[in-house]
DNA sequence: CCCGCGGTATATCGCTCGCATATTGGTCGG
DNA sequence: CCGACCAATATGCGAGCGATATACCGCGGG
């Protein structure tokens, strides 16, 4: 197994095509905020930074411009999608039913394997409350996608995986300000203890507090901006 | 206001581009099992019988892979993803959740325009009981539809699309078999009452029977297949 | 005679490149 | 000062090229 940690940041994996390729960095730019929200997206400019030719990063773009992470207008340009309360609500009145009815599928099928992963999260949580902010954000991106993977349902899991990188960019807008994560810390626990006990109305509840949570630390950041 | 008929088979509108047009067109012969399940999805024929250059079609392509419409092996083929039990379960469990949250969410948000729309849709199911399986199907697509728009979602109502799409191909499959649809005209009455009624958690609760029942209806003649 | 294997043939695909087209913003003329 | 034309820009679409994986066929060995 690849080391996690390399995993989730770019890996330069060869086999996967042009278009993978383009669409993974480009949305690891956008949800990064490297290319700021509102900012135009020049197909040409992306062509000579990341050396790869004009259908990749056209079908690339056209992917997530599906995904709600840019705003393709014809003969006009591509503008990396704007963010505002309002799809900050949109978007978590989504994740809530799906991350809750995620985590509770996760409980009921919990598999050993499974079982291992949430085992060594739940120590990485309770030994070293890492205070660092980048690497809460990638503690939880690991929790939520393995919880994801725990559903054991490849269409609920990429659904979620398109609007988990919307909230990330969320994230990002907020870095550097002071959230209180202490909470964050607190819910993700009582969460993987009770999918580890197999409580899905408990796993469920907890989620559904997490991401509501999560909403609302981000909403007190955006509204005073 | 077009007619409402029109709007839902092919009407053909120039303004779409033919990246769009040819996704819509392929999608309805999927969806319609006017391309059977598991057969091969050969470009060429797609180019000549839709009038259509090689790169839109490839563009719906992808499009309809990443919707699980088809499935594309590089170097061997695309082919019209089959249908199974299994996927039925889980794109039902997902709906299940997506379709109960924005009909309460549809209660919640009801616009008087959108009563306008629930009250005509509630006076043919009243008046008219068509037997006809094929109008039944058109009048569950436009209640669905409806309800997307009436939760006041974009996020939500896109994913549900997908999710609907899915589901209706699925439906095709088991048309002029004899299936209840007595009860679905009792739950599509019920759920529309709630829903003008603002009466939340009765119209989630209906919508949740209502799709876990079409689940039951589909399995019951999938499973004798 | 049958089975396994290697090489070639073929079909499909990913990507590059070029032309047509539509919208915009600026400028010139009335 | 306003309206219309024009150039610039960016996209939509079409066709081809090289690469690659599969399938088939012929050959050699058992």
């Amino acid at each position: 197994m690849a080391t996690p940690v390399m995993a989730l940041v770019e890996s330069a994996d060869p086999a996967r095509s042009q278009s993978e390729e383009a669409y993974l960095r480009i949305r690891e730019r956008i949800v990064s905020l490297d290319m700021r929200p509102g900012s135009v997206v020049n197909e040409g400019r992306l062509r000579e930074e990341l050396k790869i030719g004009r259908t990749p990063i056209r079908e690339a773009l056209q992917r997530l411009a599906r995904e709600n992470l840019v705003r393709s207008i014809p003969h006009r340009g591509t503008f990396v999608t704007d963010v505002n309360i309002t799809d900050l609500a949109r978007i978590t009145e989504v994740r809530v039913v799906l991350e809750a009815h995620a985590a509770r599928l996760a409980a009921e099928r919990l598999s050993s394997a499974d079982r291992k992963c949430f085992t060594d999260l739940l120590q990485v949580l309770e030994h070293g409350p890492s205070v660092d902010q980048r690497e809460l954000m990638r503690l939880d991106q690991q929790i939520h996608r393995q919880i994801y993977v725990a559903a054991r349902n490849p269409f609920l899991e990429s659904t979620l995986e398109r609007y988990f990188n919307l909230s990330l960019r969320l994230w990002y807008l907020v870095l550097d300000r002071d959230v209180s994560l202490r909470e964050a810390l607190e819910e993700h626990m009582d969460l993987l203890r009770a999918i580890l006990a197999g409580d899905q109305d408990r796993a469920e509840q907890s989620m559904r507090r997490h991401v509501t949570g999560f909403e609302r630390e981000i909403r007190k950041v955006l509204v005073e901006r």
